[in-house]
DNA sequence: CGGGGTCTTGAATATCGTCAATCGGCGTGG
DNA sequence: CCACGCCGATTGACGATATTCAAGACCCCG
């Protein structure tokens, strides 16, 4: 893993000479570019903590991420799954609210939050832009909590439909994490995430390739169990 | 309750005679005035729905409010609860994301949204308020999630705790939402709520003075509690 | 007083969690 | 190339926590 020192003085050196905006063009949203660095994450890497000064915005460029907060006792809420596209990061405040590890080796474009945020004083798009990724955030965590009140069968086949269409799926859905993961993503244990998927197995709503390579062979049926 | 083709014609009614910034001279959010309409809500009232096109944002002057989703089979979250001083409503995108009800009698601020918008296009204070308004939504939610992991009894104190805290208490909390509110805010049933606070009674952790009046008697229990 | 809604309490059940053992794939090293 | 060991995933038996169904108490308002 890349300290967060490297990285600091990557994005200095990177700033003064401006390096990788020859090299890279590398959009942080739509087409706008703010001058960022990709680098790269080991798997289970943290890419910032909890509390931490939020000075950078983050862009996946390939792996995953999982944005998180834990109780005092260890108990972990995973807050949300990034895959390539997808941008994270972006505070309001001065400090990140959670903390970010990448799931798998992944490599992220790191933006300085002060480009970014400088930009939007003047631009009106960019300003638009930063509030309605919070906005978008803010629906996914509503939705999210909508989740964390249903049923184990209804949790595991609202995660599998979600990452079916993030993944851009062919008929199967390659997923990036750990059993444990999505536990903590659906507030559930991670026996009763493989026994849910082993009776949707059982059932042939779902085909296993390996346990992370599952084939949806009844989305529809999926859906009904989708309240 | 007052229809929304009332509303309407209210605030269309207002914006041409500006009797209410003349009369009412009420800020938005910290000084910033829009020229709202302070407008009753009986109890159970619906302010907005979801889906509905967010024309307005809100204010609560008294009373208090709900925030919530449902899932088809009828089962409520509510996300959210707003009490006197609260801003809600605000969207980024042209809908509602969820429902509004008034908890109990409730005088809300209701300004439109096109007055707070164009003002946010000159004014960056507005649009960062806007923005740092939605931003704490999400940190609320995301806490929200975290709530919805916990053991019964670790919801419930954290969740008297936060009215507490909110309701500015002297040492007596008096809630205005009834134990099923509580229930689809904390992803419980009526019946766990209830038990769990007689148990918090019995061990004097709290003490009613009626059902809806709250005396938290050991608040660093409740804090143990809250993980 | 009476009635309707809210809240509490009880007993039985179900779902999910815990603890523990086993399986299976994969990389390493003999 | 095969054997071992490790880590992740599965499976089983059991238990705890919260839900469900049902009855009764409380309280406010008419």
């Amino acid at each position: 893993m890349i300290s967060r020192a490297r990285l600091t003085s990557v994005l200095r050196e990177q700033s003064a000479s401006k390096a990788a905006m020859i090299a890279g063009r590398l959009p942080l949203f739509g087409d706008m570019e703010f001058g960022g660095v990709p680098m790269s994450f080991d798997r289970n890497a943290e890419i910032y903590g909890e509390g931490e000064s939020a000075d950078y915005v983050y862009r996946v460029i390939s792996g995953s991420v999982r944005a998180y907060k834990v109780l005092n006792d260890g108990r972990r809420q995973i807050t949300a799954f990034y895959l390539p596209g997808d941008v994270f990061g972006i505070e309001s405040g001065a400090e990140h609210s959670n903390s970010a590890e990448a799931i798998d080796k992944a490599t992220i474009l790191v933006v300085r939050r002060s480009s970014v945020f400088s930009t939007a004083e003047n631009n009106g798009d960019v300003a638009r832009y930063l509030w309605s990724a919070t906005a978008a955030e803010l629906k996914r965590s509503q939705n999210h909590a909508l989740l964390l009140i249903k049923t184990a069968k209804e949790r595991i086949a609202a995660f599998l439909l979600e990452m079916a269409g993030r993944l851009a799926g062919q008929s199967c859905v390659e997923l990036p994490m750990s059993r444990q993961d999505i536990a903590d993503y659906l507030g559930l244990t991670i026996e009763t995430v493989s026994r849910t998927l082993t009776q949707l197995s059982e059932r042939s709503t779902i085909q296993f390739l390996g346990s992370r390579r599952i084939v949806l062979r009844n989305p529809s049926q999926l859906r009904a169990l989708n309240a």
